[in-house]
DNA sequence: GTCTATAATACGATAGAC
DNA sequence: GTCTATCGTATTATAGAC
């Protein structure tokens, strides 16, 4: 077993993996750490030696979807501006949902907004969407071109996960996404 | 004073609007019984004579816009098929929203949708918004047209309130909305 | 690292007076 | 129609034993 492997299956992390599934599933406020411990088989005061605050353990699922973002706006930085530099942005975008983790986190953001806005992990990843939202914009400042990028993103989030009435493989929905998303770039 | 007036500022209708404006901005279970109350002046008990649950309080809250969804896809049944019917289904649909109150419904809806769906309401408006989105389909199956159906929904949803980044008068959104919706049905 | 036990607080909801 | 007072239950979080 390497280094990872065991980092995957400590409690640390599987308290992680077990928060990000119920708040995906039913929401952050709706979710108790009661819950959560019940599900891994242990306490409440066992969560609370790993994390200190439930709103810490929410923070915590950010981490790699944060970074990730900041890597491709650096990306965009060092790039020519133009529609292929946009276009290769998205595609890198949406590569960073495409596992099963950010696949939940994504569905968790684009469903619990009002859950999350008002906490700290959410001013910071509000930036963020706005920081990939300013890479990825075309010049244009209407109001047409706003609302066209914003639902660009969206339509890479619904894409990412499975919906009632969006069935199909992940690779059938990723396709699809990044080609309405594109358009709507413009 | 009409009687519509009065009925305005009875304190049934009261609780409704103050429950709509702090659902919509800090979402259902974040908002409490106390805190509606509280802004109007009277306790929880008070609130508990004109409403048996807090989900009461939301079920009412829907009442107008899914009648005029159920009025809406009525109608496109007497329609012949075909875009011209579609474009003013969506025409239509956009109106439903053009309130502040019915805004603000939509925003919680488009915001909070895991707190939602578990709820009786939440499944009832679930299958009115697929029935709209039914009777707005083109016919196509694939997952690109769900996906462009749904992103259209949104594009309306979106420009019906105020979000940052997205500013403009009211006017401005829902025009920009609407272009992009009839873009996104193709 | 996990436990039992509990503190402190808030919630939705109800009883009964006025 | 609104009040005070309270019930029962959940929550987040902490203290201290093992």
């Amino acid at each position: 077993m390497t280094v990872a492997d065991e980092r995957r299956t400590d409690t640390r992390s599987q308290i992680r993996e077990v928060a990000l599934a119920l708040f995906a599933e039913q929401g952050y406020e709706k979710t108790s750490l009661r819950e959560i411990a019940e599900r891994l088989g242990i306490t409440k005061a066992a969560v609370y030696y790993h994390y200190k605050t439930k709103e810490e353990i929410l923070a915590s699922l950010f981490d790699d979807v944060a970074a990730g973002i900041d890597t491709i706006v650096e990306w965009v930085g060092t790039q020519p501006a133009g529609s292929e530099t946009r276009v290769e942005a998205l595609r890198r975008y949406q590569e960073l949902f495409s596992g099963e983790a950010a696949g939940q986190l994504i569905r968790f953001v684009q469903e619990s907004q009002a859950s999350f806005k008002d906490l700290a992990v959410g001013v910071d990843m509000k930036k963020r969407f706005a920081s990939i939202a300013a890479a990825l914009a075309p010049g244009g400042g209407s109001v047409e071109d706003h609302l066209r990028l914003r639902l660009s993103l969206i339509a890479i989030h619904l894409g990412a996960f499975h919906t009632e009435g969006l069935d199909g493989s992940a690779e059938e929905r990723a396709e699809a996404a990044l080609a309405i998303a594109r358009d709507l770039l413009r």
